[in-house]
Formats: C-alpha cells, structure tokens, sequence
DNA sequence: ACCCATACTTACATAAATGTTCGTTCCTTA
DNA sequence: TAAGGAACGAACATTTATGTAAGTATGGGT
C-alpha cells in the first residue's frame, strides 16, 4: 500500500467523510482485499501467519504482511510474538474485533441474497 | 473508474473472494468513496441529481455519475428519467437497497464504538 | 561452514479508484 | 442570437491498492 499523501484531495474527502459518517469509518476498516478472509480464519482459532496463509490460497506473503498490520493499528487483532526458533508469532481477533462478527454475517446474508437476486434478474 | 482488465490476478482474486464469500461480495458494493453517503441521501427522498450534489459537498459530478451508475448497475437504486427540459432524473432507493439500512445502521453503531475506543486508548 | 524455516522487508511494477478540466445535448427564456 | 440549467461524457492526471520478485535476521541442526 504505501504511504499515502496526506495533502491530495483524495485523502481530505475520506478524512472528512470517516469523520462525519460512522459507517463510512467502518467500511474504510474492512474494505482491504484479504481482511474479511483473515477474520474468517481468525474466527475461532489463534492463528499463526503461516497457518493464515495456508488457509487463504492466493494471498502473498506482502499482502498478508499488510493487512495484518493495518488490522493491528486498527486493533481489530492482538499479535503475539515468542522468541522462539523458528520465530513463532501468533495473531488472534480482539474483543472488538470480535464485535464486527454478528454484523458481517448479516452483511453476508444480505449479499448472498442479492447475489441471487440479481441471478434471477439476469434470467428474464 | 474506467474499464478493469479481466486478466490481472487483482481481478481474479477479487472474482474468487466474491464467488466464495458473501461478505465480500457485500463489501465489493458499498466500498466506493461515496456510496454510504448517496445511500444516506435517499434514505427517505426519492431524489435528483442536483439534490444528492448539493447535499454532498465535495463530491464532483463525474464521481456522483460514476457511483450513481454502479449502484444502477448493482440494482441498489432505481432510476427515472422525465424528457422534461431541463431533464429531470431521480433516483431513489431499491427494496434490496433499502435492504442494506439496518445492516449499515449496526455498522455505523459499531464503527462510533470503534472510534471512542481508540480514542480512549490514544490518551493512555 | 552451511542449510533450514519463519516472518517478515524492500524495491519495483501494475491495476484500480479518484480527481480535474472541458465539452455536449436538450429545449427554454431573455 | 445568445445565454443558461440539468445531467451527463471524454480525455487526461494523480493517488491508492495490489502484485512480483528478491532479500534479510534469527538461531538451531547437520
């Protein structure tokens, strides 16, 4: 991802917009391409990286790295490093990390049936 | 936006996580910078063009256009044009759109949550 | 001395989303 | 004849997200 500039006009509309509207603050935290699977495999389980990137086949070890850490800054996951060899460190979702669950399953629910919808849209 | 390139692994892991998870897919339709607040726009109103421009301060009209044009696509809104001069189009939205409310309404509670929190932790 | 695995990092390249500017079409009104 | 508002569209530039390939640090095992 980069570093972004904070001067474009780009970055000021999201500023604004994750100011004044929580929903639009809570989209920009999940939105990355691989967080939603993450928090899939993180559901039950404390997971090291190695373990997420098995369970989640296309994703490189960068955008893993990524997404990982951007989720931590945003504290939706608690990283656990142990100093051990080989280096063994494990992440796991937080309490509010947690709390984004019951509502991404609705939001599932939601998109399965308008996937649908359109589906039978597409027959007529 | 532009036309997106079929053949780039981008596309196709994005393809892939749509295909096999709904709340990604979900994600995929209300991600764009603006669609949240069109949404919040015709929560209640059926509306023109002009009204959801002006009740949006920053947005321009190629980004209203754009997104108008994908939630039409994504049958999120509907659409109807008057041959009046000037032409009259409104948008209002759908009943799979109005679907989406109480979903966002939850995700919006969650992401104030989220904010106060890091808030507090930013004090300590 | 060398290899191994883990969990990264760095440099570079590409793709996608967004922004800026200007133009267009319709008909009406001045 | 000119000007004007509504709802766009096209060309181009910039910013952001994602992908590819290679390298690093660690310390133990052989």
């Amino acid at each position: 991802m980069g570093k972004i500039k904070t001067s474009s006009t780009n970055f000021e509309n999201k500023s604004n917009l994750a100011t004044g509207c929580p929903e639009a603050y809570a989209v920009n935290l999940i939105k990355g391409q691989w967080i939603l699977s993450i928090c899939y495999c993180l559901k039950n389980a404390r997971l090291r990286f190695s373990e997420i990137r098995n369970q989640i086949p296309n994703i490189t070890e960068r955008m893993l790295t990524l997404q990982l850490k951007q989720m931590e800054e945003n504290k939706l996951i608690l990283k656990y490093v142990y100093a051990e060899v080989p280096l063994r460190v494990e992440y796991e979702l937080s309490e509010i990390g947690k709390g984004l669950l019951p509502i991404l399953e609705r939001l599932g629910d939601w998109g399965q049936h308008h996937r649908e919808y359109l589906e039978a849209e597409a027959f007529k």
